[in-house]
DNA sequence: GCCAGATTAGGACAACCATCCTAATAAAGC
DNA sequence: GCTTTATTAGGATGGTTGTCCTAATCTGGC
């Protein structure tokens, strides 16, 4: 945090501010209030406040990709990388209960706007949705591997709205528990391999 | 909608905006223009812009009501009055692809914005989750009707999330027709009667 | 026909917003 | 050490917001 530019921390701000208080709802005084600098120094690192946007986007692009990536390196099959891609609703728990999912509340709020930066929002979704396909691929599921992935993607978006409006964490790990057996069942109805 | 009181003009109005725009993302030069009159008129209805959102969450809760009371006293077993509330995601699919579910992005919303009236939001929530309870038990299902009432609630918001972020209506019909294999499921698996 | 109350219109108001401008400061190259 | 460039601060600006005020109009009772 204190070795990173100026940019780099308006960025890290903004992608929490608006993660916490939504995109409109998070001004220029908040994000300079968050960084500790002047409001009309952003136009000299961004041009406008849906660069902000574009950049926290990318930023989260970034990330997750390295996330996934590395999910991918650690030698686990895939059965044991979608667990960990269902995990995060423990992980991150106590943000979920808060404000909900990262990508899900963020495309919602960009489609309501109708905001242009919603097709690269969606991107996120789309790096799940891929990464999952790809697993369940390798799995053996190879004739609906995109319909499991959506169907996974879906309910843990599902979960992650409703662990918000009733702030159960039982809820979460009952689902967490179902969706971990729905997994093992796939893998029970997939192509044997050898 | 020419019979009604410009009261409630004003909620139908504001209803339709905040769902397609957001709360905070409507402004009251939005609700005049759509019902008509004056920006400066609406104070001798509401106090303020908290109270229309009240007076929408009211109705809204109040029309979900008569709905909910529609189903069950229509003749149906509750499987098919649960059939019914999957099949919302159908009747609704347009403005579901647009704009999401009016419940869960009004509710994600009021939460970002740490707004007073979120606990009276998330009664539609609650509205919901009670009533398919109620049809899980009267399905025999007693032991977790809840539990299956509060999955099947997840399920459809995140089929509504997903749907929004890739517009895909056969990914609709697909998980609408997963939910009714689950549900016929839920059935056998029930506790049988007589 | 008149009057009291409800309803409306339209503008005034202060606060806030994203954006822009300018001047001061820091950093870097030579 | 000087000059050029990058970075910063802080205020100005115009537009929009929710809210309020006042005067005009409509409505119903008598």
């Amino acid at each position: 945090m204190k070795d990173m530019t100026t940019r780099d921390r308006i960025i890290a701000a903004a992608d929490q501010l608006f993660y916490r208080q939504g995109f409109e709802h998070t001004s220029f005084s908040d994000i300079a209030d968050a960084v500790g600098i002047s409001r009309g120094n952003f136009y000299h690192h961004f041009k406008s406040k849906d660069d902000i946007l574009d950049a926290v986007i990318d930023a989260r692009l970034t990330n997750t990709r390295k996330m996934l990536d590395q999910w991918e390196s650690n030698g686990n099959d895939p059965a044991a990388r979608i667990c960990s891609f269902i995990g995060i609703l423990i992980v991150n728990q106590d943000k979920i209960k808060r404000y909900g999912c990262p990508v899900g509340t963020l495309c919602s709020e960009l489609a309501k706007l109708e905001h242009a930066a919603l097709g690269d929002a969606n991107k996120l979704f789309s790096l799940f949705r891929a990464w999952l396909c790809r697993q369940f691929s390798l799995l053996g599921c190879t004739d609906d591997a995109d319909g499991l992935a959506m169907h996974l993607l879906a309910r843990s978006q599902g979960v992650a709205t409703l662990a918000s409006a009733f702030h159960d964490e039982k809820f979460i790990a009952q689902e967490v528990a179902d969706m971990q057996g729905w997994l093992q069942s796939c893998i029970q109805n997939a192509v044997p391999s050898a």
